[in-house]
DNA sequence: ATTTGATTTAGAATAATTCTAAACTATATT
DNA sequence: AATATAGTTTAGAATTATTCTAAATCAAAT
């Protein structure tokens, strides 16, 4: 996919505005990159996809697009350990999984509701308003995903 | 408390020693300071303590300390988003909870098996074997823990 | 047409962590 | 007990992801 989908498009412009932010060309480049290939990239490896089609892009510009994607809440910052922040573009409750074998990292769909439920485990007097859940470990030979 | 107590030490011992590696003062102490105050300290926070009781400590000692402390599985390093990592000598099956006013991670008891009922949303060929579970949000007024 | 404010850019700065190599310590071996 | 060996500690340098800075660019509003 080269560029953006009409409705993603949509999606950034509203999303930014909303923020109080502008629609400019880096910024729908750098969502379209997440978009393409959601295997959640680094900043780093943005910057590289970003580049090949937009070479005056600089790292600045990746990390302030990236962030103004994370601020206006159409991508999700992964942390895993102590490596690079990951960004995906998946906005519907999941968990990551974290393979060691080949660092990369999958999101696992949660059942309806499960994220909501594990909030009860917390005592009363603490709000969460985001819940994270990791595994870590490996894929079992056969199936590579 | 101002040393490690015999039950520690005596854990301290078995579980470096199993994983091949000396019980020194310094691991001991750090340690020590762990147990101390189980408020997850960073790296450099554990350094100032340490530094205070074991002035000759080196930074780069308290880093090999806790690494081994890790190693040995008496310790677990817990990420929060970007922040320096902090480390907790809580070993039975807990959440963390990250308050975003104050910064401070509390843990959170779960009830038994929970940890392990979550691994179940994984597909069939992704082995987990560990499972991290953070909270993000603000602790209500009123109480302070 | 001009002002205003946001955005982009290159490069410098920051900060947590890791690396390096020398000094030290403890254990094992003779 | 003396020595060799291997693990540990230490200070400081190196690394690296990220943030900061200030100038240049751009777009919207007057």
């Amino acid at each position: 996919m080269k560029t953006l989908r009409q409705m993603d498009r949509g999606a950034l412009s509203y999303a930014l505005d909303h923020a109080g932010q502008r629609t400019t060309p880096q910024r729908e480049m750098v969502f379209s990159i997440l978009l393409d290939e959601r295997n959640h990239p680094t900043a780093d490896e943005v910057y590289t996809r970003t580049k090949s089609r937009m070479p005056t892009i600089s790292m600045a510009t990746v990390y302030n697009c990236l962030e103004a994607l994370v601020t206006c809440g159409l991508v999700k910052q992964v942390n895993i350990e102590r490596e690079p922040t990951r960004y995906c573009p998946n906005l519907s409750p999941h968990a990551h999984f974290h393979c060691r074998e080949t660092g990369r990292v999958y999101d696992v769909p949660v059942p309806e509701g499960m994220m909501k439920d594990l909030v009860k485990v917390l005592p009363g007097n603490y709000s969460a308003d985001s819940v994270e859940l990791v595994f870590r470990g490996h894929l079992e030979k056969g199936k590579t995903k």
